[in-house]
DNA sequence: ATTATCTATAGATCTATAGATAATGC
DNA sequence: ATTATCTATAGATCTATAGATAATGC
């Protein structure tokens, strides 16, 4: 077969490997489900990737941290000065994504990876960190925030938007995921509160 | 062996296995690790549990939603016409649980586990959502709310709790998680803008 | 000749069952 | 006699490898 299409093919195996894992797991994803999606023998798969199962699990979750990091800089970067429409613009990039449940990472799929399934880990919160610390810094230079620990914020924002990213349809009948990202974007940016008694709620129940 | 220790013991099996699965999930949890956790030998554990590891998993899964249903209740109702103190107390039970993954839930063990693990699923968000959306529409008879859709609310405010339940300690060093809960009431009480310019900023930017 | 795919198989692990052995209560 | 635990084993599934077969490019 032709050297041209082999990287072509590999892309694909890849980009499958990538979608199941991301969305079910390491342990809950076996060689054979992947191998069947592509249409091809299980044992097909090592000609392509000879590491094996966990191998391929970190190269493909590597390259989709990878991903994330920079689209969601890019999904800061274009509105830079607008905190909502960046965060709204970032809230789709994940939406555009395979569902990335970090606590799954964290407690099941990173153990038994040894160094590099805890660098894995590492590259995950980074990712989703830096770009919105970013915008979180430069909306607090213009005076706009009153929430200044940018990490929990972000953290705080991607938890939310990957919750509401893996909530399955048949529990959102009558809702978009578009029209449940603004009303994440209000409860994320203004609080559940009436505004004008905010001031007197965080002194009256801390 | 005495019949009333078979009790006693079945509830610790219940106890680890619960603890296990609700940690790494049903497929990355085997027979062997809760029996050894045990000290048993993974033959033994189905004296106590005939039923195998998916009968065993739904058991504990559905005793631990109904746990939670019952311990968000009684935070809610503790301090009726408080939120803040009522939403401290729900993440401060959550804290107290084994972590509770219901994006992994939802997308890898329920599947497979055929009617009863998609009832398993419409429990868990209803455990979560129903003691808050009764809370939030107290709130709102008090006319303390602005956002409106309690059940989106509800999942929201138990999805950023869990994500920060989930992160392991050695990514938040100097901080403890009772604190981490203060910030996250912050953001979700009064969002994360400066007060007086909220109301300018939902114009200007929706 | 090189590349891609499949067949066959090894070895490990997992769930599950049958039945032996040990410990306790009567 | 009943209860609890273990041994032994079956059967399924999974990862991984070796080597045969088929398809393409030169």
């Amino acid at each position: 077969m032709p050297p041209r299409t082999q990287g072509i093919k590999r892309e694909k195996l890849l980009d499958v490997a990538e979608e199941l894992f991301s969305l079910r797991g390491h342990a809950s994803v076996t060689l054979r489900d992947i191998a069947t999606t592509l249409g091809l023998h299980h044992a097909s798969l090592y000609h392509y990737v000879p590491g094996g199962k966990d191998e391929l699990y970190l190269e493909v979750m590597e390259r989709n941290l990878e991903r994330h990091r920079i689209g969601i800089f890019a999904s800061v970067r274009a509105s830079e000065g607008d905190l909502r429409t960046q965060l709204r613009a970032t809230g789709l990039w994940l939406f555009s994504q395979p569902l990335l449940d970090m606590a799954r990472m964290a407690n099941a799929d990173a153990r038994g990876l040894g160094k590099r399934g805890e660098a894995l880990l590492w590259k995950a919160y980074a990712c989703f960190t830096q770009p919105l610390v970013e915008a979180f810094g430069q909306a607090n230079a213009r005076g706009q925030l009153s929430f200044i620990d940018f990490a929990t914020a972000a953290i705080s924002f991607v938890t939310m938007v990957e919750g509401l990213h893996s909530v399955p349809m048949q529990f959102f009948v009558n809702e978009s995921k578009t029209e449940a990202l603004e009303k994440i974007l209000d409860i994320f940016l203004l609080g559940i509160l009436q505004g004008r008694t905010q001031a007197e709620a965080k002194k009256e129940t801390i």
